[in-house]
Order: structure tokens, then sequence, then C-alpha cells
DNA sequence: AAAGATTTGAGAACGAGTCTCAAATTTAAG
DNA sequence: CTTAAATTTGAGACTCGTTCTCAAATCTTT
């Protein structure tokens, strides 16, 4: 592992706690802001996208960015996800069916997907009161 | 038809002079800001959208939101879409594959998609200099 | 211990989008 | 028509998430 700063260890620690969950830039400056100063929270979370350490997309309702802590064995740049708009939980769709339709795209489209906008939105089985979801 | 204003159809006729690729405001400002005000565009655009006779999605590399005129038979809230980040081509997915993905979501996942983001974004064949775009 | 390099933070600056409210335009009523 | 009521418009102020600036603080190297 690289040299972190205090406040990099923070915003990382903070992003670890939230794991599977989205947060926002406001959400951190919120609960480290006596520590880290807004600026370096920014400078840090785009230095962690660049990085691909993290997944940073928009959020249509609140009008700003969310964060999600990547993984090792997700990367999040190759297969698509689901977000509660609810209770903001990511799930990484790695079924087969979701593979057929990349697949399907990049053969039949001809169309080259830059790993961006991989994220559709929704209400998750628990928020809209649904029992089992079943993961694949 | 119901009745539009001058600017309404101004704004109006831009979009379908753009049809099947997204447009940002500031395009349109630029394009009819000495005859429409900044304020009657967005105003406008926002009413459009909540008729459902334009996709508003946002732009990570802008940092704006752009709009897409949706025609008859494409409401555009049920099914996926390709845009292509270089031309601002949109690709309404029709395809089987496609809608196999939504459905497992919803049958096997048991989450609801709402249809705000169900754009992926990346290169077209053409802009990828890539022949033969199947479309399905 | 000094010099150089990197990181930080307070606050200014930016810009897309929203809001305000008086003026202009449409519609309805007399 | 004429007037009154309702809707739409536009100039510019305003908001707020995010970025920028630059001097101070911290870390690294010699």
């Amino acid at each position: 592992m690289e040299y972190k700063t205090k406040q990099q260890e923070k915003i990382l620690s903070y992003l670890n706690s939230k794991k599977d969950y989205v947060v926002s830039a406001n959400d951190i400056i919120k609960d480290l802001g006596k520590d880290v100063s807004k600026a370096t929270i920014y400078r840090y979370l785009d230095q962690l996208e660049k990085e691909e350490k993290v997944k940073k997309q928009f959020n249509k309702d609140t009008s700003s960015y969310e964060y999600l802590i990547c993984t090792n064995d997700n990367s999040c740049l190759k297969h698509l996800h689901l977000k509660c708009i609810k209770c903001g939980k990511m799930i990484h769709l790695h079924c087969s069916v979701a593979d057929s339709l990349l697949s399907h795209i990049s053969k039949e489209h001809n169309f080259f997907i830059t790993p961006n906008n991989n994220t559709l939105t929704g209400l998750c089985s628990s928020c809209s009161l649904i029992k089992g979801e079943k993961i694949c």
C-alpha cells in the first residue's frame, strides 16, 4: 500500500464504512468536515475515481455526485449496477443476462461502452417491501 | 395539439431539428438566446420532461443536462438507450436481450427501475469507425 | 538543519440552473 | 370593443455544488 495522509485515511475509512452504499460529498463533509477540508475531500475523491478505486455518479434527485468504494474484484467499470434511490444500496449485476446484453451491444450494435453511466436506479427489494432478492 | 407560444414553438422545433441527438440547454441558448430567454428555455424544457415529451439526462463530461425529443412511440421511459459521447446520437434499445435484462431485474432481483438513468454511454459505430450498426 | 516537494485549508470564484417580480401577451367577461 | 383576470415572459439576482487560488503546513531528501 502506498502512503496516505491522515486526511486521506479518514476519507477512505469513511467510504469503507459505507461499503455497498453510495455517499455524497456532503455526507462526508458533514461527518468529517471538522477534520478534513472540503477542498481535500473533493480533491481526494476525484483522485480515487481516476485510480478506479471509487465509482462516481450523478444523482438527479440531489443534483450532486455520489461515491461508492470499489472492492478489489469489483472495479465497477465493466458491469452494470442497480442503485436504490431510497436506501442508496448498490447492487452489482454479475448476471449472465446482463453480460449477454453487454456483448450484444458491442457485437450487434458495434457500440463501445465507456464505463460511466452504467447504473440503473429504482427501488430495491427491501425498500419496495418485496421479499427475496436473488443475487447472481 | 394544444396552444403553444412563439417561444415554445421555437424551442420545440429546435429539438425536433436535432431528433435522435441530444442537445444541452446551452446549445439552445446559443442558438435561440436572441429570441427566447434562458428562464423560458429551462422552464419549458422541464415542462416537456414532465409531459414525457423530452428525455432529460445528465452529462458528466459537461456537468450539465442534455435533452432529447421523444417521438410518439418512443416515450423513452421503459427501454434502455445508448448515447454516443462524440456525436450525441441516441440509440433506443428495443432488442429482446435488453427486454430480457429488464424483466430479469424485476423478477429475479425484485428491483423496480424508475426510468431515469436508463442510458449507457460510449462510442457509436460511426464514431468508432466500425461499419454496420444493426438496429433491432 | 536547510531546501525542495507535496498536501492542506480558508475562502474566493465559477457556472448551471432556479427564482423573483414587473412587464408583456392571451384569454375571458362585461 | 374595453376592461379585467390569467398566463407567460425576461432581465438579472440568487443558489449551491464544485473548483480554484495560494500561502501555510507537512513530509521527504540531502
